[in-house]
DNA sequence: GTGCATGCAAATGCTTTGCAATTAG
DNA sequence: CTAATTGCAAAGCATTTGCATGCAC
């Protein structure tokens, strides 16, 4: 899926959902769609800005709660930091994060699922949805 | 160990640390040390007043960060909420919280805790900390 | 044309901080 | 005595919101 189809396919769906697609939100669905990163609002509204959009912060905010609520995009809060956004159309996965550079990889595992899973019915619950963190070191 | 040894490890612990001990600060301690649950900095600032304490929502937040410094206690942050604390002299755990009532379990399960390892190390890292917490649902 | 979306600036909520006054050691 | 600590009010930061104007459909 190239980045247009991706973004011409969150135009669609959002259409669909009864939402307008303005100037602004088109902007913003480009710059989601050709993210491989975890940008924060602020990045968000720089990339869509630097591609000549001319997008407020405050509807970059109100465009990614919008998203976040038609299950498009996902947000992910880090200890101390502003959230930053993925794209939900990925598989399920957690998160590392390189205390020292900052970058943020993803990795899955699914021992960890289950076992998630299995805790919290001995408990006498069921997930809702989880959050692993893994904050690490590169070895030396 | 009584909620008064606690308050008052406390105390020695600060003092080597050449940390003063003014009105203030014990009664935070002695807060801290009768404290079961999960309060945030506002829960802390109203018992130590309710207590007759009479300090501030800065000194509370100050006093916080001092502990937290030490090693004392532990800040967690959960989504979308004010950072809350609790006494680090306790067994590492993680968080288990009801999604419906708020209440904030905590468990503890070594495999998990092993696989962790094992995934960073295959990925070339070591793990600084890691926050695991499952958002559930009661059974019905 | 009509109502949803925008920009702006102000408001929000949590947390931190500058500074003059206070107090622990 | 004097440097650390406090309270207060102001500032900081990320995020949200009220309202008048603008634009998608």
């Amino acid at each position: 899926m190239t980045i247009d189809d991706r973004a011409l396919a969150f135009e669609t769906a959002l259409r669909r959902a009864g939402v307008r697609i303005t100037r602004q939100r088109a902007a913003l669905l480009r710059v989601l769609a050709a993210t491989h990163d975890h940008p924060d609002a602020t990045m968000l509204h720089a990339r869509a800005n630097e591609a000549g959009a001319g997008v407020s912060l405050a509807t970059v905010y109100r465009t990614l709660s919008e998203l976040e609520s038609q299950g498009m995009i996902n947000k992910v809060e880090f200890e101390g930091e502003p959230a930053r956004f993925e794209l939900a159309d990925q598989r399920h996965h957690d998160h590392m994060i390189d205390v020292d550079t900052g970058e943020v990889m993803e990795f899955f595992n699914d021992r960890i699922e289950k076992l998630q899973a299995e805790i919290a019915a001995e408990m006498g619950y069921e997930i809702v949805r989880h959050r692993l963190d893994l904050y690490v070191r590169k070895l030396s």
